[in-house]
DNA sequence: GAGCACTGC
């Protein structure tokens, strides 16, 4: 700890704090800023007018720091070094550091939005640009206003990113630390190799039989991909003659290794302890390793610039949000190109934590000085902002106006519109587009606007106990999937039959009765091994449940009936109810079946034809037919748009809904401003996308997304 | 018939 390079800086932080209410800190990997930032300004007074809040972008990070600061302090956790994450809230009266989750701190300032027991608030990692931090970052800009006297905000930020977040906080200072880091060589190939992974093969054998000692890791883009290399790898070293070069071992790293598995357990001690001496440890990983786990001993890093990414449907086309440079390979191949500096660095920084390390860079370094943005596309430009729109109204701060709130990004027009449409058509704003009495109550809950909508009319048809269940099922859902290892393959083909299958209502209801199932057996372990689900998404679930029931029986001050296994009534089981609070929840995941074939056509802004994913469990009717219409959870493009997790709905509750959708006004939801629009009947996209930009600020967003339409129609022409 | 990454309340 002595020797942690900020500590050197500690006079002149505190000086520049002292003088002003945000300071932007630059600061390297290794440089002690997240440990030690809290400990001076608590050393210096800070924490005799309130107590000093870290955020984190992940739990683990939250728990680990505030673990290590209160060794350091020599305190015990939980008294004046705490943490607090979902589920668990390690603090006390006496805490005076606290570190804590992004998500956590804009759910306490919900209740408490002047976030009075803080005297600073440091967002750390502001640079991952998640969504919650963006958030926050635009609230401090306020509160800081607000509260000049007495708060002051840190923000630590990557070296490309500082400048900017100083401008948005009217050029506040920047303090730039150095890190601790190691320096990493970077080597560069040519051309991009046109296989990335028979590339990231022949780099890490060059790397095996040239270079001395120290462990490999190699990027990959997911599980299969790992699978792959790990086995041609392993074919590769075997047939190396022994004794030419070091033993290897080759491990992969990715996060649906199943940590209360043997072998999955096993795995993870291996990567995080120290390799046996003469071995070579090779660990193939997604980007898992770029920031929340560290690999100790890594000296080479292979970078193939290829990511898992996720594509959105626009009009008739998908588009790669990452504004990949080979976005057609997105389309393909479901996979990426990132494209930013900071990203580049992150993963070449991985090889320099223990000693000089060496980068290869499977791609021209023309791309990187040339082509790179300086950092990520932030979070809130790629995902829905219903939620977050929802809880900015709910703060219910007469000088908070979701299209004029301060972003430091501020996300597209188009995806504002689409959250006040659909904040409108589930009722939580009215036609104003201010905050509705439901609105209120489902800013409280803990989850997507829709699922809360739903657990909202469930309460009101005598479901609740149902759709609590469905909504935590859901929150899990992709940590509750069976693992799809090929040694499983077929046991898990065997025990899928064991599962209920959603009495063919589709497969929300599935997710019930598998719930429903585990409750009776008093949630055995076991249980959960014999039909091959993750037993930590299980464990998850049940403890999302239950924090929903606690928050849905405050709200309604009332016993309320919210057992795993509630009182079914006589001749219920359609599951009718539960299925009409999903069609309101979901009003804007309609789908409508085709007339002649079994594909379906969204409702909505912009429909489009789509499949129901095969894995679902929808049932056709006697003639072939799958339901008239339904609802879903999630439309996935991969190798074709899809819709994921789907359940069937009847007409008479859609009707309603489409009616409702025909009658929106954008210009009223938007907050009156001056708008005109007219006859807009499900063709809302097609409005002037200006009208409803943040006045001033330059939207990248659309000419982003213009431009992978260019590049895609350009590539379509070509063929 | 297709999987495919990572966070968070």
């Amino acid at each position: 700890m002595a020797n942690l390079p900020i500590l050197q800086f500690e006079e002149q932080i505190v000086e520049t704090v002292d003088r002003n209410p945000v300071v932007v800190i630059i600061g390297e990997t290794g440089s002690g800023k997240s440990t030690q930032l809290s400990q001076i300004l608590h050393r210096r007074g800070y924490t005799k007018s309130g107590i000093i809040g870290v955020t984190q972008p992940r739990r683990v990070a939250a728990v680990s720091v505030a673990r290590r600061v209160a060794q350091e302090l020599g305190v015990h956790l939980g008294d004046e070094v705490g943490y607090a994450i979902r589920f668990e809230d390690r603090t006390s009266e006496r805490t005076h550091i606290k570190y804590l989750t992004d998500g956590v701190l804009l759910r306490e300032s919900l209740s408490n939005p002047e976030l009075s027991q803080y005297s600073v608030i440091i967002l750390d990692e502001a640079h991952e640009r998640s969504l919650n931090t963006d958030i926050l970052l635009g609230l401090m800009k306020r509160l800081v206003r607000m509260r000049a006297s007495n708060l002051k905000v840190l923000i630590t930020s990557a070296t490309l990113d500082g400048e900017k977040v100083s401008n948005f906080f009217s050029n506040c200072p920047i303090l730039s630390v150095p890190g601790k880091l190691y320096p990493v060589e970077i080597l560069y190939s040519n051309e991009r190799p046109t296989s990335y992974l028979e590339a990231s093969l022949k780099t890490a054998l060059d790397i095996h039989i040239r270079e001395p000692e120290g462990d490999v890791l190699i990027f990959m883009t997911g599980q299969d991909d790992i699978e792959k290399l790990v086995s041609k790898l392993e074919d590769r070293v075997q047939s190396l003659q022994e004794g030419s070069c070091l033993d290897a071992i080759i491990l992969p790293l990715h996060g649906s290794l199943p940590p209360e598995m043997q072998a999955g357990f096993f795995i993870l001690v291996r990567v995080f302890s120290p390799p046996p001496p003469n071995c070579r440890r090779f660990i193939v990983a997604t980007n898992i390793a770029e920031t929340s786990l560290t690999v100790d001993g890594v000296v080479y890093v292979i970078d193939s610039e290829y990511l898992f990414v996720v594509a959105i449907p626009i009009d008739d086309f998908l588009y790669c949000l990452n504004d990949c440079a080979g976005c057609t390979y997105c389309l393909s191949l479901n996979i990426g190109l990132y494209n930013c500096r900071v990203q580049a660095n992150q993963r070449a920084g991985r090889a320099g934590r223990t000693r000089p390390g060496k980068c290869y860079r499977l791609y021209p370094s023309i791309l990187y000085n040339d082509d790179f943005l300086d950092v990520t596309v932030p979070e809130i430009q790629r995902s829905s902002l219903a939620g977050s729109v929802l809880y900015l109204k709910s703060l219910d701060l007469s000088d908070m106006d979701i299209l004029k709130f301060e972003f430091l990004d501020p996300p597209s027009s188009e995806s504002l519109e689409d959250a006040l449409k659909q904040l409108y058509l589930i009722d939580a704003i009215d036609e104003n587009g201010l905050i509705t009495s439901i609105g209120r109550v489902m800013a409280e809950l803990p989850l997507e606007p829709s699922l809360s909508r739903t657990l909202m009319e469930a309460n009101e048809c005598g479901c609740l106990f149902q759709a609590l269940t469905v909504a935590a099922m859901l929150s899990a859902e992709t940590t509750l999937l069976p693992g799809r290892s090929k040694s499983t393959e077929k046991k898990r083909k065997h025990t899928h039959s064991d599962l209920p299958d959603g009495s063919g209502w589709g497969d929300h209801i599935q997710l019930l009765q598998i719930f429903e199932e585990w409750d009776r057996t008093n949630y055995d372990i076991g249980w959960c091994k014999d039909h091959n689900l993750q037993v930590r998404g299980m464990l998850f679930v049940k403890d999302v449940r239950k924090q929903l029931s606690q928050i849905m029986q405050k709200i309604a001050k009332g016993s309320l009936d919210v057992r795993a296994n509630g009182r079914w009534k006589e001749g219920e089981q359609d599951y009718r109810n539960l299925r009409k609070a999903l069609c309101i929840g979901f009003a804007n995941q309609l789908a409508e079946r085709m007339v002649h074939h079994n594909g379906y056509r969204t409702l909505g802004f912009k429909p489009q034809v789509v499949q129901v994913h095969p894995s679902s469990v929808l049932k056709p009717d006697d003639e072939g037919k799958l339901p008239e219409y339904v609802v879903y959870h999630e439309l996935i493009a991969t190798s074709r748009p899809y819709l994921r997790n789907v359940c069937a709905v009847e007409i008479h509750w859609v009707m309603p809904i489409l009616n409702k959708v025909k009658k929106i006004n954008v210009n009223k939801l938007s907050g009156g401003t001056d708008l005109t629009v007219e006859g807009t009947e499900g063709k809302l996209s097609d409005l002037p996308k200006k009208e409803l930009n943040i006045a001033g600020v330059p939207d990248d967003h659309e000419s982003r997304i213009q431009a992978a339409r260019d590049r895609f129609l350009a590539r379509k022409a070509k063929k």
